[in-house]
DNA sequence: TTGAAAGCGCTACCAC
DNA sequence: GTGGTAGCGCTTTCAA
């Protein structure tokens, strides 16, 4: 295999084709595909073929004002709910010629990144997941100049998000705490007034509800959704007589595990853990972390679905919640036991 | 604040400031500073400012024949290693005015990204990062365009990597396990003919024989890096009589733990393990798993600053091997309890 | 069915 | 110091 030295243009694949350069890039585009006699495209082909002809990017981006690129912003990547949004959304846009630019930034950087991207013409539209506050996130986005969607949240003024059902979710993993038993049920959620801790709390008020289990504040806990965060939150709930823990996130759960181990409790039998969404990393616990699978790799498909929709010109539903998966039941869930919960 | 509507370009802020675009040019790209005069400079400011100036990127690459843009292909993206070596290279690239475009292609795939990347004239260089076998990466990388340099391994034909000193990260581990009392000590280690995987191999023989220590082939277990083939090659382990084992990762370390507990193994009592790269999924394992740190987030930043000094011209060192990081002791390595070994 | 030509927005060379 | 201008490689009218 020869390696190309020099890069062939349209110019040189016109000349060896002895035609016009308009008439390669029809024929190259693929457009217009019956106005082109067949044995000039023949042809074009064969010296393009024989040229390695490859297209230059930037030029075609530069002539047409688009760059056929989607900016993803994410606030981390080793993170398997955006890796997974990232990996559908990647699949969904390489469906539809387009290519994905990952930026991953931290709190408070996401503006930066955003007026960025649009502001250079670098993508031609944008999925933003952030975890940002709300007036931050809007006064980033309002540096904005293409359109974009946001993932795994709602905003006001935003009309385009795709978020996943963690109301749902929530009420799908207290429910199946209550149906082992259980009747006293902490909660490790999220920040106060985050979009999605809200919910879950809400679909953990309704499972109760429908049990007919009276709510108690203090079963409910607060913080981010870090390990460290995960322990110290468990402490609290350890002073109550919660027998079970719905967890807003896997990383949460296993701080809570291992608080819970540190001080010498018996798990799952002392205290059942679930969490909301799935990943390997559930099956490498001790003991294994049943959860409720949330479709991640399908909000990041269905958003850039969204978005590409919008720059063609469409006029998409604006908001769209995706239910939940499967219960993944592994070990960490069990019925309460007989006897009087422990307390400490 | 007011949204600026239309782009302004160039010839826009030349017309405001009445002066030519080539002065414009000058003098908001900062070259040539002397050259302008400080009052025709201050106009210019002042109208880029009025009309929120932003350079159009993709004009400025077609015309300069570069992207200022870094290709980083990982073969996936929920892996501390590699998602620290993005974040490393993003970094340093940044400091220089490069941007990353992160590409992370499954086995096979990374031909396409390659290809496809530098063909198109998406990037100037490549970092690349790939588990493919050698004559797979080597066909890969044949088709690019660009300068490279390879993240995590080393290969024969492309003489810029920059690597981990997997070899004396594995004799640090085995050396501690050593320390702590151990002589049969297994070693979990990746695939056979991997650059690392020998490298790893090669360290753990090096602390055994230092410490006089026999090599017992039977003590080592070659597999991928998964949860599931730590769990498999724990099972030809447990039929040794091994105290002690050095995993390669933390996922296949993972998965031993969790093989033994089934098992019924006291951990770490009955067995200690120890295995190479750090991240909070280590302490989040149970027990919490003791590691080697591994400058992941520098590999990516010198690798970085390797490529883009080629891209200057300049003529770098093209081999680095980094040294691992610290010991981090945690719950999972102790002393081999004093009477005989557990047998099965 | 094909060719000619006008730019997309920018930088860099050459004048003055 | 500043202006004029050619052209990066491509797409897309408009003519022929």
């Amino acid at each position: 295999m020869r390696k190309q030295r020099q890069k062939a243009t349209l110019v040189d694949v016109a000349a060896m084709a002895e035609v016009d350069v308009s008439t390669v890039s029809r024929v190259l585009r693929g457009q217009s595909e019956q106005r082109i006699r067949a044995e000039t495209r023949e042809r074009i082909l064969e010296a393009a073929e024989k040229l390695n002809y490859r297209p230059n990017f930037t030029a075609r981006s530069l002539r047409m004002s688009r760059t056929f690129t989607l900016g993803i912003v994410v606030p981390q990547l080793d993170n398997p709910v955006f890796s997974a949004a990232i990996r559908g959304a990647e699949n969904l846009a390489a469906q539809h010629g387009y290519s994905l630019l990952i930026s991953h930034r931290d709190l408070g950087e996401a503006a930066t990144t955003i007026a960025k991207l649009s502001q250079m013409n670098r993508v031609d539209g944008l999925l933003v997941a952030s975890l940002d506050a709300d007036e931050v996130l809007h006064s980033d986005l309002a540096e904005a100049n293409v359109p974009y969607v946001l993932l795994n949240r709602q905003l006001s003024g935003a009309p385009f998000s795709v978020v996943l059902d963690s109301r749902e979710a929530a009420r799908k993993a207290t429910e199946y705490l209550v149906s082992l038993g259980h009747r006293r049920i902490g909660h490790l959620g999220g920040r106060l007034g985050g979009f999605n801790a809200a919910e879950r709390l809400a679909g953990y008020r309704a499972a109760l509800d429908a049990a007919g289990i009276p709510f108690d504040p203090a079963l409910v806990t607060m913080g981010d959704y870090t390990f460290g965060a995960g322990r110290k939150a468990v402490r609290e709930l350890v002073r109550t007589d919660a027998t079970a823990i719905m967890a807003a996130t896997l990383v949460s759960a296993a701080g809570a595990m291992a608080e819970l181990r540190l001080a010498g409790w018996q798990l799952p039998e002392e205290m059942s853990v679930i969490a909301l969404h799935d990943a390997d990393f559930a099956e490498m616990l001790f003991p294994a972390l049943s959860t409720v699978m949330m479709p991640t790799e399908e909000m990041g498909r269905v958003a850039a679905d969204l978005l590409i929709r919008k720059l063609a010109g469409g006029n998409p539903e604006p908001v769209r919640a995706l239910p939940p998966g499967s219960l993944m039941i592994r070990d960490s869930t069990v019925a309460p036991r007989p006897g009087a919960p422990r307390s400490k």
